[in-house]
DNA sequence: CCGGTAGTTCAAGATTATTGAACTATTGAA
DNA sequence: TTCAATAGTTCAATAATCTTGAACTACCGG
């Protein structure tokens, strides 16, 4: 078997935590494809096309330690899911806004 | 004479550095003190009391560049004051949201 | 001109990020 | 059940950043 994931339980979440795992382009971009489809989604399609895989886990990682998501093995895949709403009900309004104002950078 | 500061225009500011310059708390730390007072305030007194001051500077030019402070030389000093109102026009709700989120955040 | 104050710059060591390569786990098919 | 393919993980090495003491610059008051 493999390493079990670890998620922070919700009172344990930093707002610092957070803020940094969202302030990279990237994983930022993982949130914003997570928080369109309404289920949860495998990591490679999650992520960028052009991530390669271990970067991929890392950034994943950062992600779920940070509390901003929560990944399950399913099979040969792992899916993952937002927990946007428990943060959401633990930092009023920061994530949402963050998403909001995430499309006004479009840069690429 | 001294470098000049460079501040970025209010549209080139990006939300992933203001995130990232946020999700440090000590720097978090000086945007809330700044964030108290309604008028300017010099690195010294915004700086938490035990960062070193080659640290300072560091921080608060990451500040700077990402946006969040405009710094003016003084005389000896320099007077950093917070560019929230812009960047509540640019970002609406993000660094409201992120300045009451982090009171709830008092570990130490 | 001197001493003190406020910050800056530099350099070196310590963290952290990035990613190719090798590996593990699971599934579906022959 | 053995094989190959798929999806991620782990490791190791390099690259990029952060942290901070020490030396330096700039300004002010006397």
């Amino acid at each position: 078997m493999q390493r079990p994931f670890v998620h922070p339980a919700i009172e344990d979440v930093t707002l610092e935590g957070v803020l940094y795992a969202l302030s990279d382009p990237q994983r930022l971009e993982i949130i914003k494809k997570l928080a369109t489809g309404t289920c949860g989604m495998n990591c490679s399609t999650a992520a960028p096309v052009d991530m390669p895989k271990s970067t991929q886990s890392h950034n994943f990682q950062i992600l779920r330690e940070a509390g901003l998501i929560r990944s399950e093995r399913r099979g040969t895949e792992v899916v993952n899911s937002l927990r946007c709403s428990e943060i959401e009900k633990r930092f009023p309004g920061v994530i949402s806004a963050i998403l909001k104002a995430s499309d006004k950078c479009k840069k690429r």
